[in-house]
DNA sequence: TATGAATGAGTCTTCATTCAT
DNA sequence: CATGAATGAAGACTCATTCAT
């Protein structure tokens, strides 16, 4: 994440002089948390302005217009999810893979810790990646980990055709599930909260039954 | 204050009379329709009237309000989706469940059976009900087969103590997950059939794939 | 339903910067000729900015909605009519009354004086406050002078009881009359001036044949 | 008042042969009384008719559009207003008067007993009469009763002259406050109702406060 | 940098009016 | 006579955008 400018005095009143503050890194935040919140169309250019502290025009001042706020959203908010989940390290190594089943499960380990600091992002996800008109869902094809996601696919192409995977699955439609399953429960959260019957779950239980579910998923059926 | 009052006195309105009628249903469906495409915060009534070949005016005349054209295409439209999923017949007996396997079984083919009568859905759902402020879910849970749905989740708790069904899971979220994985996939399918390795997936396939992944599922770890 | 959302993106307003400031004194000068030209519900928020040379987007700039603006034309134009009328000097003072013969008169006097400065009162008054459903009489209410109005009233009932005083009037109904009266003359001075015979009035006429015939009245049959 | 034909039945449902009903009739007195509760500019034609118990169709039908139902409202029912406070009699001569004192008590008496047969009339008065851009106001000026009001006017003046009326007053004056006083005492009626201090007052009471105050009034200052 | 004032293009909604049936 | 369906013209209100200061 973008680190922001530390904060040099607090705005009172009108703005004389004061100048610094990092307004910028403010109406990113504010745009992110909006976005999130009531969806990219559904939020105001000066809603944003005013939870970050300034008039609407300088969103047009910072951005030139409503469209490329978006795209410095896109760029210096949401891609940092990217970077959390595929960021690669010795265990993580999509590229060049060697267990399909560590990765899938490391990948939805990566994706419930990355939520713990990109708290919007879930919902941001199904309203605008997921959704077939989101704004974010044709920005986001454009700077997606082609690579890695392949990697990971064909690593579960491998173990299926030795014989260690469920061999019904499509390889990369089973990324897609974990991801999606992931971020799915994680947005929805609140509403089968609600039902009767329905226990509240913390990460760490709701990470042990998406592991469970899928990793048994993708592990049966290896005739 | 009432408002104010309008002008009056001009002469105008010639009704055209096309022929083919019922323009309420055409309406319904031309909203459903835009609301699944766009979002329903993002279509006008105007748009739905030209859909429907109609003025904006009829789209008042017929529903009173934006928010009761809404109302009725989720009362008129799409309850039809519960009614296709849930309604009882020999084989699915939510309410005096038998067979958790078989009705988690079922309740996908269900699901992705009643998108080729409505294929609208997936999107809609997406948009409108997984989404935090979507505009149908607060109606959805009015409307929800409360149930039947714990009517499977308490056969999913039966199999388990049974030592029959995967001991990790969250009855509850594993009949959400079915539901939601199931038509995550539909709604997205047009995306990662993008991307590059991928194949083109009809429903056949596509309900092996889901049916196989969670079925493994759910009925493994049992201990 | 939070509405919809507007279409975002288009590229339009180029503000034209008159001179002349104080828009919102000029909006709110227009909207009290126009509604005692034409009634309040009669006028439209686009002839108020036209008559103020804005566009009508300014008149929800600088007051919200059209309920605020009537609100604001209310508190900041006609409420100077009750100040010029009730306020207190040394030979008018209601609540401390001495001659109520003197007050009433000076009322009348009052009442025409005021109109001098604020010509626009009289039709004002007679479209929304004597008018059952006009839109400033529930306004009026809450900021009228009533410990004035009973001063008088009061002071009337006095002379009745000292014999000074037409018994037969309700006194309340005096006080009510002597302004009523006033007004409606002056509200219609246009219309019986059209009538054959009718001689054309200046302020000075008005008040004498007012005066006199009222004073008269209030002070005949004491018996 | 043109008299009602007899109801012949009622509509039920939809109506077939029905007929009769007089629903002219009956639209007309659905407006006027729509037209003194909230003014006609308020008042739409649909409320009209519903009121009637037919759909909006039918106004167009029976007065070709909104303007001519006004007219006819006037025509027919308004102007029996006139008539009641105007028409001649053994007492009431206006065009040959004799007693200028007894016409105008006489005119007060009428005025209010008119009104107990139309008590529409005062909110009506004083909304399209009273008032400048009032849209009976016109009307009421070319079916006016000048030859009387002149009459009465004349015999005012002739009693000025002959020392035996308030010479301050204007004839024709005198008439319009009479009149209007009385309208408009009626017509706020509840307004001032609601005052601390006031007394309920029924016609009677309200004739002789009216009376009392004019005629001591205008038989006044004879020097 | 930052504001406040201003604009013009929508969007929803209401309503008089028309007309086939 | 009467209805219901349909239209087009407003009118209130919102919002992205611009610009002088």
């Amino acid at each position: 994440m973008k680190t922001r400018k530390p904060a040099r005095g607090r705005r009172r009143g009108r703005p004389v002089v004061d100048a610094g503050d990092d307004v910028r890194g403010k109406l990113l935040d504010a745009a992110v948390g909006l976005y999130a919140e009531q969806g990219i169309a559904a939020t105001t250019v000066a809603q944003v302005a005013r939870h970050a502290g300034v008039t609407g025009a300088m969103v047009h001042y910072y951005f030139k217009n409503r469209e490329q706020l978006t795209d410095a959203v896109f760029l210096e908010r949401v891609l940092r999810f990217r970077d959390l989940v595929w960021h690669e390290d010795e265990d993580f190594q999509p590229t060049q893979p060697k267990d399909a089943d560590l990765l899938l499960g490391l990948l939805i380990r990566r994706v419930i810790a990355a939520t713990e600091e990109l708290p919007w992002l879930p919902n941001l996800w199904v309203k605008e990646v997921l959704n077939e008109s989101g704004l974010l869902r044709e920005r986001l094809m454009k700077h997606f980990p082609v690579q890695q996601l392949q990697g990971v696919a064909q690593a579960v192409a491998r173990e299926q055709r030795a014989g260690r995977m469920n061999r019904e699955l499509q390889p990369l439609l089973a990324v897609v599930s974990v991801f999606g399953l992931t971020l799915m429960l994680l947005a929805t959260r609140k509403v089968w909260g609600r039902l009767p019957g329905a226990v509240e779950l913390d990460n760490t239980k709701l990470e042990r039954h998406i592991v469970s579910l899928l990793q048994n998923g993708w592990n049966g059926r290896k005739s």
